[in-house]
This record gives C-alpha cells, structure tokens and sequence, in this order.
DNA sequence: ATTAAAGGGACAAGTAACGTCCCTACGGTT
DNA sequence: AACCGTAGGGACGTTACTTGTCCCTTTAAT
C-alpha cells in the first residue's frame, strides 16, 4: 500500500487532484503523440483554458514539447511518468473504486483502503484506523454511540485518541446478547471505546433463548426501557457487516433456523438483521437494540467491513442502508461488490 | 534515491513548497506540544496569517488539534510524519544542500542526487542520469559539444535518448591526448554521445610527449586548425572533475613533474588543468583542447563529479568556475563540500 | 484584578487563475 | 491559387482565493 501517497493526499489534498490532472495530461500527451491544446483538453475533461495553463507547466518543466503541430512528450515527461506510474495507478485506482462505489451504493462516501482483509493482516489495522479517523471526525461533543460486536469494530478503538473534541460521549451495545469470544461482544467493545474516547458507557445484556413470553415481560424492566429509551437518542451507529451464513454458524443457530435463513436467500448480516441480495430483512434476531426503523434518524452510520469473502454481503446491506451511510471498506471488497455490480 | 519525489517536485513543484512547509508546521507542532499561532508562525518564519491558514488546514484534516491552550498534534498527524519522514527528509535535505552549494559557488545550479559513488554502485548511476536529463533539458539544436573523458562522463550517454529535440550535435573532445582505457576516452565518449543522440562526432588525436618545436609546429595542421575553431565555437562542455593527485598518478606524469603538481598545491583537475585550492591554474597539460578562457564565453557548462574523496578537488574547480556552470554531484560530495566550506 | 497569550471573526487589497475572445501560421484539400 | 481546419499564442475583464491587518473574547497565570 502506498502510504506515502496517502499520507500526502492528507497533507495537501488540494495538490493530488491537480497532480492527478497533471499525470493524466501527460500520460494522454504521451499516448495522443503530437496532439492539439483542444482536443487534449476535451479528452480530459478541462476546459480549454485549463489545459492551457496546464500545459504551460508542464512545458516549463521540459516534461512536455511544444510545437507548430502540437505537444508530444520529452524523455524527462517519460521518466516522470515511468517513477509516478505505479503510486499513481495504485492510489487513483483506489479513490476512484471509491467514488465509483459511492455513486452505485447511493451513500454518502466511501473509503477505501488497500489491500484485501481475507489475506492481508495489515488492512484489517489500516480498515481500523480509517474507521477511527472517520469516527473522529465527524462526531461532536455528548453524542450517543452505539457499537456492535465484532473483530474490526473491536479494532477501531485501539486507533482512536483522548482529548480529539470527542468529550462527554455516551457508548453502549448497539444490540443486547452475548457473543463466543468476549473481547468481541459489543459491551466490551463499547467499554474500550468509552475507555479510548474518554467517555463513559452503559452495559446491558439480554438473556438469550427466551421464551416468548419471557421476552415481552422482560421489554417493561426498567434497565431495559431505559435502553430502549437511549436507541432512541442514538446519534451514531459503528457497525460491521457479517456473511449470512457465516454469522448463523457462529451463533449457533439451531438447523432449523439456519436453513429458514438460507431459503430466504440472506447474503449479509448487520447488528441482528439478515439482508438478501436486494437488502429485505429476511430474518432478525429476537433481542433488544436498534431497529432498522431508527436507522433513518441517525445522523452519522458508519460501516466497517473488507475481504473480498464480504462483498456480497456488503451489496446485501448497502441495498437498503440509509443515505447518510458512511462505508469504510478495503480494496479487495470494494473491487469485488463493482465487478458484481457491473456484472447486475 | 527517492525518484518518487523528485518526479513529484517536477510534475507539481508548487506542491512540494506547500507540502514542505507544512510537513515543517506539523513537526513543529509535534516537537513545541501545545502552541500558539504566533510563535510557531516565526518559528516556521511564516507570517501569522500564513501560520493561521495552514493550520486551519491541518486542522480540517484532523492532523492538528486546536485547544484553547493551542495546538496539538495528533494521531493521525503523527502517522502521517511517520510516513512521509524518511521521504521527505531525505528528498529536502538533498534539495537544501543543493541550494546552500549554489549559493556558496556561486554558479548557476546545482543538483544532488543521493548515495555516494565512493561506496555506492548505484550513485554512478544516478549521477549519469541526472547529467543526461540536465544536458538534454538545456540543449538546443546544431550545438557543438565538448566532452571529456572519465568514467563519469561515459556513463552519461547510456541514459541518453535519440530524437528528444536534440538533433544535428556536434560531439567533439575536450582535449587532445589519449588515455588508457580505451572506452574512457574523450575520442570514444563523443562517439558514443553522437549515437545516443543521433548526432555526429569528430575525433582528434594529440600525440602524447611532443618537443617543444614538434608541438608548435603541429599547431599549424589543418586538422588541427579545424579544432581550434571548434573549440572556439564550442556551445556546451561536459567535464568531469578529478582530484589533482589521483589524476597525475593516473597520467603516467614524470616523478618531477608530479612533485612539481604537489608543491604547488594542486587539488583539482578539470579538462587538462589542475587547479589549488583557490581555484588558481597551477599547471596544464601541453595539448590542444579547451581553454579557460573559452569557458566564459560557454553559455552550458555542466559539471559532474561525486564521491566524498573527490569533494577537495570540485571545491578547487568550482573556486574559478564561470557562473553559468551546472554541477551535477552527489549527496556524498555535496555534505563533505558543505563540511569544508563552513569550517573555513 | 490584571495581563499576556491563546483562537477566531471581519474586511480590504492584491494576485493568480479562468472564461472568452481574437489573431497568425501551417498543411492539406478542392 | 484559394480555402479551411487545426495548431499555438496574445489580450483583457471577471472572479475567486489568499493574504495582511486589526480587533475581539476567553483563559490561565500572576
């Protein structure tokens, strides 16, 4: 992954849309050979003007050779292009998927980082920490948080700094129950949010397998209203997007279950929910927590989840997700869900 | 060597002075903690409105984090240092070198490319291409070219392309005279030079140990005649520099006469003459070949030189070097040049 | 209470880019 | 020979953004 690029796209993003331009006109005045200032400028979508001063640039800087019958590139251009070729393809590649998924999904952004979760270890810590930065940005002060469970929700808080404005933040699990693994249980997970934000947290577990009647007289406990209550005034959402299957195996769904889920045609998985391909819940879990009905009301949703194994998954939830959905992802997902979206 | 960044500095150079100076505020900001505007603003030897700018801008990007107290960095912030450390430092103090050695030799440029050729192989090479870039950017068409021999030069026209514009060229030698090495030849060199180039050489042999009367009576061949009158019409020289003593060992030179070299205190030597530390001729090989005074009326002098070992002897050249004289060197020359020179 | 130093708002001025013209020089076609 | 399409390049008014400058409020230390 090209972190030098990205690093840099943080320092001066203003420059690495010029740069961008910049390295497309010369790689368009490499390939067009001799080639006029308005059909060049046509071909890379700038106007005429701007292509003009562009090319006055990079005819100052002896990349680019000027004459009576239009520009052709220098050796210095070439070299220029050889030692940018890789970062560039490899950086615009990646924000461009983004843009790209972003206009399919209908949501608010995407990012993308690099590399693929299912074989990469470091993109499951690059996804974290783009999550963190993204969760860092946009909440303000004495918000309502809810978290899933999850190993790369579990990672986010481990990139997430003290004192960054986020004060007086309420954490709690986005959805009652208890995992396997209790590092990953959406309390716990709430908790080390609390701890990393400075915050506080409320916990709360709902007894699993209840009987039905159990279950409607535990909704008037009053710890259990008050949950109810703070899903209500949720302001975020922090949630991670499972495989349909996969998740029914870890929760050791009962068979029957299963295949009901299965016939459904359930692809993906988000706080409880089971989404098929065209994003109707085909299934949810019977526990206290947010509703997709809230959903629309919450300001800032955001959704982490890589692997190329996820993106069907991924389509499977973002099919219905609301529009202020912020999506972070990584490359091998991202390409995944556009070759199946083109593909549709 | 970081090509990326050097492409970079040539595709948007207005780029690099931002994003230096940015890269500088945030380590300020890192190393300072919590800062005001004002101060860091003279500390960066910005103004306080340009401090204030920027610094909205790393705050946008979450790089800074702005209390009542001041400003802070953060984790982001940090990552993206860490990431562009090695880079930047590198890719900056080469560059800042380069302009501290233009100021202090007064010549016109100087470039810096990494490594050092005394110990890295791959310095030479740089140093050639940096020199080829250099020539063929500077160079117009139907010059006439005067070349030394060395290996440093005959490495040039191995990263020299035909039909960049430099067409019709003349190579010629800087100096009559043969070496030892065949291939590192003045005569073999232009050669070389022509057919990267797609140009045309002419050769010229200066017998070696002439009398004195042998000498001024071969003064008046036509063949030599013709030289003459190249060297006077000579557009653009490219010549190594050597260091005096290596040079005269190297030349087969009489014991006396290299006695003679050191007692007067020879350093450098350059096309034939070997210069003091004051940039004094000290003494000249009996040839035919440029003059000193053809190089004031040379609008393209380039220079190329590298190594530590060999900072004493460009430091000697450059002392009466014209002005519009380009160096090419490397980051091993141009630290232990700069050493030299603030100690005296 | 006072003072120094922090961030931030406001506004005029200066600059660089942009849109929009037009002109001239080739080179090929009719 | 005349014509037309395309090339670069010059000129100028407008605009948008940056920058310089001043002032205000807040906060913490004295």
């Amino acid at each position: 992954m090209d972190v030098l690029m990205d690093a840099q796209s943080k320092l001066v993003p203003e420059m690495m849309e010029l740069m961008q331009q910049r390295y497309r006109l010369l790689k368009l005045v490499k390939m067009a050979g001799p080639i006029g200032r308005r059909p060049l400028g046509q071909m890379a979508g700038l106007s005429e003007r701007e292509t003009r001063t562009m090319m006055d640039m990079l005819r100052g800087q002896n990349l680019i050779h000027i004459a009576k019958d239009g520009a052709s590139i220098t050796t210095e251009g070439l070299s220029v292009l050889l030692a940018l070729e890789s970062s560039m393809d490899d950086w615009s590649g990646r924000t461009s998927i983004a843009k790209r998924l972003m206009e399919f999904l209908g949501i608010q952004s995407v990012k993308v980082v690099a590399g693929n979760c299912d074989t990469d270890i470091a993109s499951k810590n690059l996804l974290g920490m783009e999550a963190a930065k993204q969760f860092s940005a946009e909440i303000g002060e004495g918000k309502v948080v809810a978290v899933t469970g999850g190993s790369t929700i579990a990672s986010i808080p481990l990139h997430i700094e003290k004192f960054n404005g986020a004060n007086n933040l309420l954490f709690i699990a986005a959805r009652g129950g208890v995992g396997d693994d209790i590092g990953l249980q959406a309390n716990v997970i709430a908790a080390s949010f609390a701890s990393a934000c400075g915050g506080t947290y409320s916990t709360f577990y709902y007894p699993e397998s209840l009987s039905e009647e159990a279950h409607e007289a535990f909704r008037k406990e009053p710890s259990v209203l008050k949950m109810l209550e703070l899903y209500d005034t949720t302001d975020c959402v922090l949630h991670g997007v499972g495989d349909a299957q996969t998740m029914a195996t870890m929760r050791n769904t009962p068979t029957e279950e299963q295949d009901m889920i299965h016939d459904n045609g359930a692809k993906g998985e988000a706080f409880g929910y089971y989404f098929d391909q065209d994003g109707n819940v085909v299934h949810r879990l019977r526990t206290i927590g947010i509703q997709t009905g809230h959903l629309m009301k919450i300001p800032l949703i955001i959704s982490v989840a890589g692997g190329s194994s996820k993106a069907e998954a991924i389509l499977a939830y973002m099919a219905s997700a609301p529009k202020q959905t912020v999506l972070v992802t990584d490359e091998g997902a991202a390409t995944e869900m556009l070759k199946i979206l083109v593909n549709k």
